[in-house]
DNA sequence: TAGATTGTTAATCGATTAACAATC
DNA sequence: TAGATTGTTAATCGATTAACAATC
């Protein structure tokens, strides 16, 4: 039974807390306050009582959350409780280097499978992985159970790349390329361009020949 | 003269606005609507004229807005008239990824040098950059300008990077490692962890063995 | 018991959307 | 002129924060 519908702004910090979390765990840090949570993550310490309190009570008043617990209840709303297998089309320098980071092993996320749609990449290795053709998509993907999608292909071939997994059944991509993808509403997209980021990040620039000094008014 | 402070959610909807504007350029569309813009982009056609209006008033009653005349504008509020330069650590996959991004050109990023703290890695290449070792970092960063740090290094390092970044006066840090850095205020961070992406999405999937209809309730 | 800290309600703040006068 | 669409104000919606009773 779900409870009133989890906002994205909420599910979106989960990971940011188990990632502070996890690494308080290896140093052997038993219990942690909000306060202290907040602290080290620059949010409100009520904000994230909030957003742990939708899925349950995971804390001691008086005395706040053991880290471990906190952990294994955060991987459970995630999933990656269990093992969730990805499949990645586009064996490209960035392809490469995401099968290199399954080091997300440790979150129970494997990529499992690689595709590309150049035949010049068929048959070739990512680390133990041979690169496979997009015929295979829909076939591996069910025999594997695979769950996710995540494309690296350049941006003109996303689309078709994205209807072959939602055609192959994935309920999740994650998308790399440049391009704004239309998939049916309950395949979950989540956009991962980088070039995006860069350019806002450039908002934030001081303007060549402009003051940097904003505090000339208060 | 900054208008009422800009959001980081108006922000962050720009480099979207200036994708399909780019992409309705290279089809000759000479105008577009804020309706049609929400359309393409599932947002509100009263959000994208509030966001535009934020900055001037680019449009035109009855017409709507021109597209080459806003590519401009949008170009020159992210500041990407100008061509901005940036410097990488971390000559890994990932580096390498990025780096062959240099199809950035077309938004005026540009890498214009790379680093990494693995002496096995200095003095290899990638494209036509050669990898230089961080004791390098403070000086090209203000030989050649660079405003902008990408860190592509293991967590574990990413924070000492930073550090080096700020200190030889980059102005905005694009933070690729799964580590949350403290900067100065005034270093404009923008994280692009993807191994919290993939966890936020798996949070979407359905759990195995629950029931997939949630239609049952209306 | 006194001190700390949760879970939760109420207050505040900010972002999105609707509505419409202005005008092309 | 009639139709379309902006820029902007007002209304709504949702998210964050403050406050505090409950309780360890």
């Amino acid at each position: 039974m779900k409870q009133t519908k989890i906002s994205e702004a909420v599910v979106r910090r989960l990971p940011i807390y188990l990632q502070v979390l996890n690494e308080m765990h290896s140093r052997e840090i038993q219990t942690v306050s909000s306060q202290e949570l907040g602290y080290k993550l620059d949010l409100n310490p009520a904000q994230i009582r909030k957003d742990l309190a939708y899925f349950g009570e995971f804390g001691r008043k008086g005395i706040g959350y053991d880290v471990q617990y906190l952990i294994e209840k955060i991987r459970q709303i995630l999933k990656v409780d269990q093992t969730i297998k990805v499949a990645l089309v586009g064996a490209g320098n960035l392809g490469h280097a995401l099968c290199n980071y399954n080091k997300y092993s440790k979150d129970n996320m494997q990529i499992t499978a690689v595709f590309d749609v150049l035949p010049s990449k068929i048959g070739s290795h990512i680390n133990s992985l041979k690169v496979l053709p997009m015929s295979e998509l829909a076939r591996v993907v069910a025999e594997q159970n695979i769950r996710i999608g995540i494309i690296t292909v350049p941006a003109f071939e996303a689309q078709n790349v994205a209807n072959q997994f939602v055609e192959a059944g994935v309920e999740g991509i994650l998308n790399f390329a440049p391009a704004i993808l239309r998939v049916p509403d309950e395949v979950r997209i989540q956009n991962a361009d980088f070039t995006k980021e860069l350019l806002s990040l450039a908002y934030y620039l001081v303007r060549e020949g402009e003051a940097e000094n904003e505090s000339d008014l208060d």
